[in-house]
DNA sequence: TTGAAACTGTTTCATTTGAAACAATATTGA
DNA sequence: TCAATATTGTTTCAAATGAAACAGTTTCAA
C-alpha cells in the first residue's frame, strides 16, 4: 500500500464510544509504524519479523519458545523465518546441553554486527517519528499503555467466557 | 498460542528509551486485543478481517478501495478475504453503474442481520475488556494515540527518506 | 521406577498479508 | 479528439500467521 498524506474520503461512524475510538486510534497507529519499519528494512535484507528476532536473540542463544513469547506469537511461526534468517546468515540454531527439546537461536557474527548497525538508526527513526508527542506524553501514554496492558492480562470478572481459556 | 496470565521469564532490556516502551507497550495491547477478538469471533464463522470488512460494507454498497482505505491494507489483500465472505453468503458483488472499475461490496440480508447481533455484544466486550483505564483516562489515551496518528500522517522534517514515498 | 501429563519445536494446512504486474476503465491536457 | 496518465480491482508469488496434530523430551506424582 502506498502511504497517502491526503484527507481520507470516508468520515466517522456516529454510533461509537471512547473506548472504540481509542481502539481504532491504536489499530492505525500501530499499522503506521509497521508501515514504516517494513520501509525502513526494505533495503536491509529484513522484514520486520526477521528483524524482531534478531532483536531477540544472542551470541549464547535464546531458546525459541523465550523468542516466541516475548513476540507473542506461536512456536510454529517462528520455525519458517528462523530458516530464512539461517539461510541469510544471520543466525544458527543449536541444542542446549541441558534440555534437549530445547532449541537455540544463536545470532552469528554477521547478525550480530547487522544489529549493531541497525539498532541505533531505528532507534532513532521512532524517536522521530514520535516528535508530535512531548517527552511528558509520550511517558503519559507508555503510563497509560502499561496499566492497560496489565488489566488486559487478569481476566475479566463479572464475564465469563470474557477471555481465551488459559490452557 | 495460548494466552497465559503468568509472569514472563524474561526482563526488560537495560538500552531503551521511553519511545522505544511506548511503542513495544502499544505492540503487546494491540497483540492482546487482536487475540481477544479472534477467540470471540470463534465460535461465529468469522475471522478477525472478515469481521472488519463486514463492518466497512453497507447494504447500499462501498467500493472495495474504500474499504482498502480504512483498513489500511492494499486492495489485494482484500479479493481473498471477500471472496470467502461471498461463500458464506454475507456480502455479494456489484458492479457500480456509475464507474465500470468499480465493485461495490453489499452487505447480503444475512450479513447485515450477522453484524446487528455482532456489533454490540463486540463494543461492550471490548469497552469491559478496558475496564482497568478510567473513563478520564481512556479519553487521555484517545487524544494522545490521534495527536501521535496526525504526526505520523505528515512527513518527519530535518530527516528526508524519514518515510515511505508518496506515490 | 514408571506412567501420565506437560513442554519444545516441527509439520501441515488454511488464511492473511505485501508487493509487483496486469487488464479494464476513467481522466486529463494538448 | 486522442494519447498519456491515473485509478480500480484481480492475479500471482513469497512471506507471515493461527491452529491443530505430532514426535521427542522432561517433569512429577504415585
Amino acid at each position: 500500500m502506498s502511504l497517502s498524506t491526503e484527507p481520507t474520503g470516508w468520515q466517522q461512524s456516529s454510533e461509537t464510544t471512547p473506548e472504540l475510538e481509542a481502539y481504532t486510534l491504536l489499530r492505525q497507529v500501530h499499522s503506521m509504524l509497521e508501515m514504516y519499519n517494513r520501509y525502513d528494512l526494505r533495503g536491509e535484507d529484513l522484514t520486520v519479523p526477521q528483524f524482531m528476532i534478531l532483536n531477540y536473540a544472542s551470541r549464547s542463544g535464546v531458546p525459541l519458545s523465550e523468542i516466541s513469547a516475548r513476540m507473542m506469537c506461536d512456536n510454529s511461526n517462528l520455525t519458517g523465518i528462523v530458516d530464512r534468517l539461517i539461510a541469510k546468515g544471520y543466525v544458527e540454531r543449536r541444542p542446549d546441553p541441558n534440555d534437549r527439546r530445547v532449541s537455540l537461536i544463536c545470532l552469528t557474527e554477521a547478525g550480530a554486527e547487522k544489529l549493531r548497525n541497525l539498532r541505533p538508526r531505528h532507534h532513532e527513526r521512532l524517536r522521530k517519528r514520535m516528535r508530535s508527542l512531548s517527552e511528558h506524553e509520550v511517558q503519559q501514554l507508555r503510563e497509560l499503555l502499561r496499566s492497560l496492558y496489565s488489566g488486559l492480562l487478569a481476566p475479566v470478572e463479572d464475564d465469563r467466557n470474557g477471555h481465551p481459556a488459559d490452557d
